[in-house]
RNA sequence: GCCUGUGUGGCGGAAUUGGUAGACGCGCUGGACUCAAAAUCCAGUAUUAGCAAUAAUGUGUGGGUUCGAGUCCCACCACAGGCACCA
């Protein structure tokens, strides 16, 4: 058969489509369902990516192997096409984002078509679409109706050039990614949502998934628990603050306190502050560094001392000064740390620079060199408290317990869990995203939309410009800015912030399970009938946030009672990148980009997939090599050719009998551990073996045709045609039998003090005695044991034999 | 600094519980077919020595456990990614 794949890929591209071959039906009890997703893409204008082909390729055979094994598969396929490269190509070319947006996508689906996947087209959408947004929406109104979304002031990544409010990852570095100016931290009203409220809830949930080990250790670091004690710390002449500390039986070692400059104790004390201009200074100066050059400044701990406020120590009374300084953070514990110079290495260098007071309290280090720290001490069973009244002599362990006792006995203090996770900053100041559907309104305040007025579109217009003072573009359009309050009637304002990207991802997976419905987000029938996601597959970078969101959202929808399971992803994987050919990150100022469409032309979508699969290990990164490409080809050619090997017997000959179900068992196995490079190489060695005998069986043919299949659907349906089956998309997966995976006769090594000296045929049921006297004379052995002594032989069945001699 | 991952031929990479290291593919070398080329087929291909059988060495480095270590333990080095003053 001539290999024209161009007509061949085409001719069954159309079947599945005109078949509906891989539309899920929801609810069928005849079959067990199973969902397999990966992560919709952004529909960017630099079309589809090898790196993509990569992901949808290994789910694609996963969904057709598991069709085939009569599951009820869900494959299916959108676009998450809010985001700023929509929205700045809109402005330079003065077009609605959503025109660039409708072409990507037609790009897009096009070249997922050309390549075969086995999508369920039917369920298809795009987080853009208002019937989608509507929904996005109307779950924001649940969020604030049960007081789960809040308006704060908190900084913000300003780029005074731009105008424009960016992103913590678009000011990565501390400098615009867009004009390279330095990045500024400016307040702002802000959309919150409470997602500190799950910490816990987050953490615990990771219990009921199977997420990939390291996927769940992104969370679990992502959210950062911390648990210690907060102590009350009275000031002298009246007032208190707290702290919050993991080291509490360092409390004797206080020399001074630090609180956070942006946080909210300072502004308190203000009044009584004596050097207040200092330390509005230092506030001020504080505010304006970026968070990178805060973090730059590491070495160099900045900071004043709070004049005519003191602080007294619980334990003994003493009274201690406090001081600002900018390595403490106003969002995290209580805005104000105790410092204990002798053990915490920050507080060393602050005491250091601002020549304060250091107090050993834990004895094993020398703490006039550096801090002697909890990470040292605390594997270090010799170490015991000195300097700490009637806690002096006590381990470390047991000082903690007591001196927490002592002090929560006192009332003085709580044991607190700390998250480094904050609450979800939801607001975006740009154009192209779901608006937030709420009014302000004088009288009223913030009043959420009714929601039957839903969806609230964004309006038609042409310009995209960024406001001068930051506001979202959507504050220029005062037509659709200006409105009545939902609740007393009179004139308000929409809100113009948008939703995050995060947002619209945070969902979909729902929403594939029940597309069409437009009176729910999805019916809780059909999201029970699915149950959750079973294998979902994306980028490792997004394994932190974009699944912590999702999960977040699905936790609050859960306890609302809108959705069946507190998890609804049971499965995550994520996969490597496609390297250039140069091992480095594919771009185009690199030139090292492949596009899938030339490779698809000039080799077919099979061969690229096969290659995909083959090119390594799935979870790690692999280079492009178009040189292996080829090799893949000449596989798929090799496939091909085996067809006239055909002869005129049936079932599997004994030659190949074995080979046949342990290749059954690999490839199922393979599949399902993300080993899809050792699928391919399964295949070779089984059509290598073909093609080793004189002729072979059509049964034989066949049964390497299905294995092929979930990777090279094409060709393998189209020569399955032609030796006269049905489509293998209808046919059912090969079983193989375990008894006939064996191999009857095998060889095994034969080590002489652990060297491997030779090999032997035995048979696979062959007894000790019978192996051992093979291998003693086997003739490379002998030599080496010949007049040696000995002591002992191990057989390993089915493996190895070891001899062991002496002298 | 912390967390995670990875170090195996010329290259991509195999090696499911410790049991014949280098499967499979690429590349390379030689040969067949051909006027020639492409395609295809056959043989070889970790390194060193040898015509060969075979031997020695060999999975980032140094130790250890074991009859036996790529795989387990301890210490370290390099690279990649993420987080980064989290009290």
């Amino acid at each position: 058969m001539e290999y024209n794949f161009k007509k061949i890929e085409k001719k069954w591209q159309n079947f599945w489509d005109e078949n509906h071959t891989f539309e899920a039906k929801t609810g069928d009890k005849s079959k067990e369902p199973y969902y397999v997703l990966v992560e919709f893409p952004y529909p960017s204008g630099s079309g589809l990516h090898v790196g993509h082909v990569r992901s949808y390729t290994a789910q694609d055979a996963i969904a057709r192997m598991k069709r085939m094994q009569g599951f009820n598969v869900l494959y299916p396929m959108g676009w998450d096409a809010f985001g700023a490269p929509a929205e700045q190509y809109a402005i330079k070319n003065h077009i609605h984002p959503k025109e660039a947006v409708k072409e990507n996508i037609k790009t897009f689906k096009g070249q997922m078509k050309n390549l075969g996947f086995s999508f369920d087209w039917s369920r298809e959408f795009s987080t853009t679409d208002p019937e989608y947004y509507k929904w996005t929406q109307w779950q924001f109104l649940q969020f604030y109706k049960h007081g789960m979304a809040y308006k704060d002031t908190i900084p913000v990544n300003w780029c005074p050039t731009c105008k424009s409010v960016l992103s913590n990852e678009d000011a990565a570095g501390g400098v615009c990614e867009r004009c390279g100016s330095s990045v500024l931290q400016k307040e702002k009203a802000q959309w919150m949502l409470r997602m500190s409220d799950y910490s816990e809830d987050l953490l615990k949930g990771l219990d009921d998934t199977n997420f990939a080990e390291k996927v769940k250790l992104g969370q679990i670091n992502w959210i950062g628990k911390s648990t210690g004690v907060e102590v009350d710390i009275s000031l002298v002449g009246g007032g208190k603050f707290s702290i919050f500390t993991t080291c509490i039986e360092t409390i004797y070692g206080i020399t001074f306190f630090v609180v956070a400059p942006d946080g909210k104790l300072i502004k308190e004390w203000m009044p009584r502050v004596e050097n207040k201009e200092e330390v509005q200074t230092y506030i001020e100066a504080t505010a304006k560094k970026s968070n990178m050059d805060r973090t730059e400044l590491n070495k160099d701990k900045s900071g004043v001392e709070v004049k005519g406020i003191k602080a007294i120590n619980p334990v003994n009374g003493s009274e201690v000064p406090i001081y600002l300084g900018d390595f403490v953070l106003g969002d995290y514990g209580t805005g104000a740390v105790m410092a204990v110079p002798s053990h915490d290495q920050r507080d060393f260098e602050y005491a250091t620079k601002h020549h304060l007071e250091i107090i050993e309290v834990i004895s094993g280090g020398d703490v006039s060199k550096q801090a002697y720290e909890k990470k040292d001490y605390l594997h270090n069973p010799e170490s015991r408290l000195v300097a700490s009244a009637e806690f002096s002599g006590m381990s470390v362990m047991e000082a903690k317990k007591a001196i927490t006792k002592e002090l929560v006995n006192r009332g003085i203090a709580r044991e607190v869990n700390n998250y480094k996770m904050r609450d979800w900053i939801f607001s975006r100041q740009r154009f192209w995203g779901e608006p937030i559907p709420m009014i302000h309104c004088e009288k009223c305040g913030w009043q959420p939309m009714k929601e039957e007025d839903l969806p609230l579109l964004l309006p038609d217009v042409a310009e995209y410009e960024p406001t001068e003072n930051g506001e979202s573009p959507l504050a220029n359009i005062t037509e659709w800015v200006n409105t009545t309050c939902p609740s007393c009637g009179g004139a308000a304002k929409r809100e113009t912030d948008t939703m995050p990207n995060w947002a619209g991802s945070s969902w979909y997976f729902l929403r594939f399970m029940d597309a069409h419905n437009k009176e729910e987000f999805a019916s809780m029938e059909a999201m029970k009938y699915w149950n959750r996601v079973d294998w979902y597959n994306g980028g490792m970078e997004h394994t932190a946030r974009h699944l912590l969101y999702a999960r977040f959202w699905v936790q609050f929808l859960y306890k609302i009672g809108l959705v069946p399971n507190k998890e609804m992803i049971w499965t995550r994987v994520s996969h490597g990148m496609v390297l250039g050919s140069n091992n480095e990150k594919m771009s185009k100022s690199k030139g090292n980009v492949i596009n899938p469409d030339d490779v698809i032309k000039e080799y077919g979508a099979d061969t690229l997939r096969v290659y995909e699969m083959f090119m390594g290990d799935y979870q790690q990164d692999a280079p492009w090599s178009t040189d292996s490409l080829k090799g893949c080809k000449r596989f798929i050619d090799k496939i091909i050719r085996l067809k006239d090997k055909i002869g005129t017997g049936s079932g599997y000959s004994r030659e190949l009998e074995t080979l046949i179900h342990k290749s059954i068992k690999k490839v199922e196995y393979d599949l399902t551990h993300l080993a899809f490079n050792t699928v391919v190489s399964t295949l070779m060695i089984l059509a290598n073996a073909y093609d080793d005998q004189k002729e072979i069986t059509k049964e034989e043919y066949r049964v390497l045709l299905i294995l092929l299949n979930p990777l090279a659907p094409h060709v393998t349906e189209e020569l399955n045609e032609l030796i006269g089956y049905e489509p293998i998309c209808k046919s059912v997966w090969p079983k193989y039998e375990e008894s006939k995976c064996v191999e009857t006769e095998l060889a095994i090594g034969v080590q002489v003090n652990g060297k491997l000296r030779g090999t032997i045929q035995i048979r696979v049921d062959e007894e000790e005695v019978s192996v051992k006297e093979k291998a003693l004379k086997q003739e490379n052995v002998a030599k080496f044991i010949e007049g040696k002594e000995i002591v002992k032989v191990i057989v390993v069945p089915k493996k190895i034999v070891n001899i062991v001699i002496k002298g």
